[in-house]
RNA sequence: CGGGGCGUGGCGCAGCCUGGCUAGCGCGCUUGACUGGGGGUCAAGAGGUCGCAGGUUCAAAUCCUGUCGCCCCGACCA
């Protein structure tokens, strides 16, 4: 391709409104515009790279044993009814009434397609001959994004992968699960991402395994711990920070242990605020959570500078619904206004994580109003019901596994692979018959990627002042070829030519063929970041020379005009199969 | 949904507080000349409902009210 026959248009200057660099980039180097909020046009060049990670993300979900179908994006809403999603979903789910002849049409844009391709497998499947099978799709998926942000990293509209397994059993479950979590590793692996797969949360989507493919970067919106000793890594929700051992802790009354003090504190009813007040440390308070588990009042105790981790909570009451309790719940509990609860003399159960067991003398709150206790001992002022792990992993918590500390990082989710059992099956009749003629609903599995956060993700990772530095696989292009001066006969020529005999050679050419100074062109190349630029200039063109320069190295080298083409396409040949090479042995 | 910021030629911004003549600057764009290896020089140009609506005023980009849009933080997020 001609620069001067596309659409490229780079920018000197940041774009109002952009700071991550992935956002900055892709629009200064011209791959995305936006149209709205959460809503961007992919230019030619962006296009192009999110075409190549869409073909490898194809290729090895082939390689895998998946088959390719495509989906309607339009659906009708009470597809969505019979799996209670459109509660699930709420206003992510977009919907709309359309008129068709005398009646209203109800519709919803797919958010996700679990409820399609059951339907799919429903009508077509019936016989366990036909199963295991895994379907996949590359499609527009459409949600409405309370707050999209991050330029093209959380948008409204996003293209998907999604595929989704039919097993017989569990085990070919497993099976499929594990094909589909080596094809991630392929993928991500292809396409030059740094990427972590983590145990994860599987969500109101229900399951009981899940992972997520996350690329660490500083601008993700995930969190994850990740020990560097063992290579243990999780999402920051799903982390167990709980103790090995599950016996009660001792209690914590000492000989030396102060008296209980009722202290006033006026309208200090955060943790912050009563620390600010008493002049004592986070770590040193309990905050008392009153949460309602399914419409029962219960006490949570979580060290002051700690999290609560409501979906560890849920798991340790058995509850089916946990949620912060209203107010007056928390007010007819405690008797006190939110912000001064605590568990001293409290009525309801009371449930503490681990950590807990080693506050000696807690600052907690007096379940009165403005009033706060210090010297509250367990054992001694209160107690505690039962232990549990109920707060996310933080900073510098011990690994569960080897107890080296863990490091939170902030991550992109690129993918997640989870198991979903038989949730959608049975909601939608997806059942098929063994060879005892018993009826059993399939054993699903789904597994998403972002193509979109592949291009983000990969920015956002690799890149430096100047701009992008595309791996050889996503690259719009694989050579840049820059004739510094279009006016001079000889120099054209020979662009021309090259640009030719590399066309042929298979290689991808863009060509920067614009009236340009030379400056203006080596500011593009480099924000463009096409991998391997190529020079044709008066300067080396007189020492029958060209200038090859690769995008991720210092210095530029000539190689000679003399078969040129042949040995330009060898490099950018083995450059591709170098991004090929760590395939063979994914993680 | 809570908090904050910003809307002025295609892009980035100044002007607004303290209302006043023809709304400026840089980049980009057009034409011409020179130039030609890291965002060039000179000259001449085109391009603007100052987000929108209403109000105050002799007079509004500037003050007031409302509204729309965009960005950031938080909540939410299969």
């Amino acid at each position: 391709m001609r620069w001067s026959q596309t659409l490229i248009p780079t920018m000197k200057e940041t774009p109002e409104g952009a700071e991550i660099p992935s956002h900055v980039l892709m629009l200064r180097a011209g791959l995305v515009g936006q149209l709205m909020a959460g809503a961007y046009t992919y230019l030619p060049l962006g296009l192009r790279a999110l075409r190549k990670a869409e073909q490898i993300v194809r290729e090895e979900m082939d390689q895998a044993g998946a088959i390719e179908l495509l989906m309607p994006a339009l659906t009708p809403i009470n597809l969505w009814q019979r799996t209670g999603r459109v509660e699930a979903f709420g206003n992510v789910l977009i919907q709309f009434q359309v008129r068709r002849q005398n009646r209203q049409v109800h519709l919803a844009l797919g958010p996700t397609h679990e409820e399609v391709v059951t339907d799919v497998v429903a009508r077509y499947v019936s016989s366990y001959r036909q199963l295991p099978i895994t379907l996949y799709q590359i499609q527009t998926k459409f949600r409405n994004e309370e707050r999209p942000r991050f330029g093209v990293l959380r948008t409204s509209e996003f293209l998907m992968k999604d595929a989704y397994s039919f097993d017989t059993s569990l085990d070919g479950l497993n099976a499929s699960y594990d094909k589909m979590y080596h094809a991630y590793c392929r993928i991500f692996d292809r396409c030059g991402l740094d990427y972590l797969a983590v145990e994860a949360e599987s969500g109101p989507i229900g399951g009981d395994a899940s992972h997520e493919f996350m690329v660490l970067a500083e601008n993700g919106e995930d969190s994850v711990v990740h020990c560097a000793g063992c290579g243990y890594a999780a999402n920051l929700e799903r982390a167990d920070v709980g103790r090995r051992d599950k016996a009660p802790p001792p209690s914590a009354v000492t000989a030396s242990a102060p008296a209980l003090t009722k202290v006033d504190t006026p309208k200090a009813g955060s943790i912050e605020a009563v620390s600010k007040l008493l002049g004592c440390r986070s770590s040193e308070m309990i905050k008392t959570l009153i949460y309602s588990a399914d419409d029962k009042p219960v006490a949570v105790l979580i060290r002051g500078d700690h999290e609560a981790n409501e979906g560890k909570i849920r798991r340790a009451l058995g509850a089916a619904k946990v949620e912060l309790a209203s107010p007056e719940t928390i007010e007819k509990a405690t008797g006190a206004p939110v912000g001064f609860a605590g568990p001293v003399g409290l009525k309801i159960p009371v449930w503490a994580d681990w950590e807990i067991a080693s506050i000696a003398a807690a600052v907690v709150g007096a379940n009165a109003a403005d009033a706060h206790y210090t010297g509250a001992v367990r054992g001694r002022d209160y107690e505690v019901g039962q232990f549990a792990d109920l707060r996310n992993a933080g900073d510098g918590d011990p690994c569960p596994r080897c107890r080296e500390p863990l490091a939170l990082r902030h991550a992109i989710e690129v993918g997640h692979v989870f198991k979903l059992g038989t949730k959608y099956s049975e909601a939608l009749s997806a059942r098929f018959l063994d060879e005892k003629e018993q009826l059993h609903p399939a054993i699903m599995g789904c597994y998403g990627i972002g193509v979109n956060r592949i291009i983000a993700a990969l920015i956002e990772t690799r890149h430096d002042e100047n701009g992008i530095l595309w791996p050889m696989s996503l690259a719009p292009y694989e050579v840049l070829l820059a004739p510094l001066n279009v006016n001079q006969q000889d120099v054209m020529d020979t662009a021309n030519r090259l640009y030719d005999e590399l066309t042929q050679a298979g290689v991808e050419v863009l060509m920067d063929d614009r009236d340009q100074r030379p400056g203006v062109k080596f500011k593009d190349a480099d924000l463009i970041g096409i991998p391997l630029r190529v020079v044709v200039g008066g300067r080396s063109l007189k020492d029958g020379q060209l200038e090859i320069k690769w995008r991720w190295k210092e210095t530029a080298e000539n190689i000679p005009l003399d078969g040129a083409a042949i040995a330009l396409a060898d490099m950018v040949q083995s450059e591709r199969n170098l991004a090929h090479a760590t395939t063979e042995s994914p993680e």
